[in-house]
DNA sequence: TTATTTATGTACGAAACAGTACAAAATGCA
DNA sequence: TGCATTTTGTACTGTTTCGTACATAAATAA
C-alpha cells in the first residue's frame, strides 16, 4: 500500500496541501467572486496554469476549499461536540473550538468559509447545494448530540434545540466578520448552550 | 414645502426608486463582487453613466442598496415586533414578516441583502462597519422588546435571549439562500420564539 | 546516451470591466 | 426664436481577467 512505485516524469515541486490552505484563507477573507486567479496565484506561489492543473477552474478551487475547511472543522471542533459529558459543556466547547477557527488568522476575523461566503454566492447552484448540505450536516450532528444527553425529550423540542444550536454557529460567522470580539461570542455560545439545556430540561 | 420650483434643464426621465429596487434585488441575488456595472445597467435600464450620476460608484450603490433594504425592513417587519402583546407572538410574526422579504422574489430565495451578502464582502471596511451596525441595531431592538415583556428579568438572561433572537434571524438568511423551504423556517421561528420565552420565564 | 513522460512557467489572445469625455436631447428663460 | 442649463447615451481608454498554447525543465526507461 505504502509502496512508492516511483513515477515516470518530472516530480511535482509544489506543496499541494499548503497551496490549498492559502486558497482557503483567501476565499475566506474575500469571498468567492472577489478573488481572482491572479490573487490565488500570488497567494499560493503557483502559476496560473499550475493552479488549473492542480485544482481546475475557480469554482472547483472554491469547492475544494470548502471540502478542506470542512475537514479541518471535522478534525478540530466536532470531537469536542461528541465528547462524553453534559450537553452544556460539550456545546460550549464546540463553539469555542469553532471560534478558534473563525478567528484563526490573527489580524482579520476571517469567519467561516461556508456560512460566511457561500450565501453570497448561492446563485451558483453548486455552491447552493454545498451550503444546503453543510447546514443539514450541522443540524444532524446537533440533533444526534442532543438526543444522546436527552433521550426522552420529545422530537419537536429536540429539533428546535438542534436548530437553535446550529443557528448560533451560523450567526457567529456573520458576527465575527463584522468585527465582534471573540470573547463576546464565546460568552454568547455559553449562554446559548445554557438556553438550549433549559429548554430541554423544562419539557 | 411641496412647492415644485420647476427646475431649469432637461427633466430626469429615470425612476430613481424603481432603479434602486432593481439594484437591491441584483445585489441580493448575486452579492457585491459578482455584480458588474453592466449587470446593474441592464437590470435598471439605466446607462452606466446614469448610474454613476445617480448613485456613484459600485460600492456606493451597494451601500445605498443596504440603506433601502433596511428601510423596507423597518417599514414592513419592525412594526410586528413592536406590536403590543406577548413576546412569543410578536417574535413569531416578526420572523414571518422577515421571511416574506427573504422569499420575496418568487423564484429564487434571495435572502437578506445585509446578512446574506455583506459577510462575504466584509474585507471592505465600509461593508464591515455597516454589517456591524446592522447587527447591533438588531440586538438592541430585540433587547428592548424583550425588556418590555419581561421587565424583571436579569440582564444576563435578557442579553442571551436577545442574541438568540438575533442569531435566529441571521441564520434564516443563510438557510433561505441554501434553498430551505419558507414554511420550514416559519416553524423554526415559532419554535425559537417559544424557546426564548421559556428561557425568560424559567429564571 | 537517447527517448519518453510528466511538471512548470512565459507569453499570448479574447473577453469583460470600470470609469469618463463628449455630443445630442430636452427643458426653462429671455 | 435663441441662450443657458441639466439630463442622457454613445463611444472611447486603459486595465483586469480568464483560459490556453507552447517551449523548457526534470525525472525515468531503454
Amino acid at each position: 500500500m505504502s509502496e512508492a512505485p516511483r513515477k515516470r516524469g518530472r516530480p511535482p515541486s509544489i506543496d499541494s496541501a499548503a497551496a490549498m490552505q492559502a486558497v482557503v484563507e483567501l476565499f475566506r477573507a474575500k469571498g468567492f467572486a472577489a478573488v481572482s486567479l491572479d490573487d490565488l496565484s500570488d497567494a499560493t506561489g503557483l502559476s496560473r496554469p499550475s493552479l488549473y492543473r492542480s485544482f481546475g477552474d475557480k469554482l472547483s478551487m472554491y469547492m475544494a476549499a470548502m471540502d478542506a475547511f470542512g475537514a479541518q472543522v471535522e478534525q478540530a471542533a466536532v470531537p469536542a461536540l461528541l465528547r462524553e459529558g453534559d450537553l452544556k459543556t460539550a456545546l460550549s466547547e464546540f463553539y469555542d473550538e469553532m471560534l478558534a477557527i473563525y478567528y484563526r488568522d490573527d489580524s482579520i476575523a476571517a469567519g467561516c468559509l461556508v456560512y460566511g461566503t457561500a450565501p453570497g454566492s448561492a446563485d451558483l447552484s453548486a455552491v447552493k447545494s454545498r451550503l444546503f448540505a453543510s447546514i443539514e450536516q450541522l443540524d444532524d450532528a446537533m440533533r444526534d448530540r442532543i438526543v444522546r444527553s436527552f433521550p426522552d425529550a420529545e422530537e419537536g423540542i429536540i429539533n428546535a434545540a438542534a436548530q437553535i444550536a446550529s443557528n448560533t454557529l451560523m450567526a457567529f460567522s456573520a458576527r465575527a466578520k463584522s468585527g465582534a470580539p471573540k470573547d463576546e461570542l464565546s460568552v454568547m455560545g455559553a449562554q446559548s448552550a445554557h438556553a438550549i439545556c433549559t429548554l430541554l430540561e423544562d419539557t
